[in-house]
DNA sequence: GCATTATTTGGTTATTTCGCCATGTATGCA
DNA sequence: TGCATACATGGCGAAATAACCAAATAATGC
């Protein structure tokens, strides 16, 4: 692995890294059915608002969603839906965890 | 979000981290050519042999690959490939960081 | 059995991440 | 102009993560 190669894992790392907090997962399928406020997400999960906050800008940060001021509200959405596809496979592998290819959980 | 949601969430969560480390994310790749045995993916990277099998921990607790001794190696190989599927987005959100919808990087 | 090779595990330390609190900034309204 | 609302940011302690070293375990050949 060399020097260009590194930057090129560390680079898609980092946007992997911006999805991998359950939180910041649940926002990124909110979004799916459309943009929503800051406020929307803070109504929906017990933590302090500027966690929430933080959690959006992570994911702003990493290229996953992007943000719109409209008066005193600001609006996310999702800049590249195709993260969205992580979640079928996701959801394979944790069911194939539950089933081990050569018999029972040994 | 309810208690079962998060637990959803969390474990959703555990597998993208498990992929969100530069190092692991190569090792991933490198293993959709095949099975690979650790000295192998030693011989490539510039870290500690036990850095490397902690590596590879975190990527079988995930349920991402699967281990299989033979002699006195030990092979890894994907168990759930569609992860792989995962770069591909990853790449279309590094793309869209360096081309603004609106224009230039304003 | 004993040395050797391949890999894992435990311990330690440095770095990163998380979530809260307090504070700062921008917008709208009275 | 002053105050409330909606977010963002900086700081801090706690917890998780990462990488190394040393030691343990397992299989092989002598």
């Amino acid at each position: 692995m060399n020097e260009q190669d590194k930057l090129k894992y560390h680079a898609q790392a980092k946007i992997l890294k911006a999805l991998a907090h359950p939180t910041r997962l649940w926002m990124a399928e909110q979004l799916a059915d459309g943009e929503r406020c800051v406020c929307e997400f803070a109504d929906a999960v017990d933590a302090d608002f500027s966690t929430i906050s933080k959690h959006l800008s992570v994911l702003k940060q990493a290229g996953i969603v992007e943000d719109d001021k409209r008066g005193k509200q600001v609006y996310y959405r999702l800049k590249t839906p195709c993260v969205l596809r992580f979640v079928s496979c996701i959801e394979d592998v944790i069911e194939s965890q539950f089933k081990a290819p050569g018999g029972l959980d040994k």
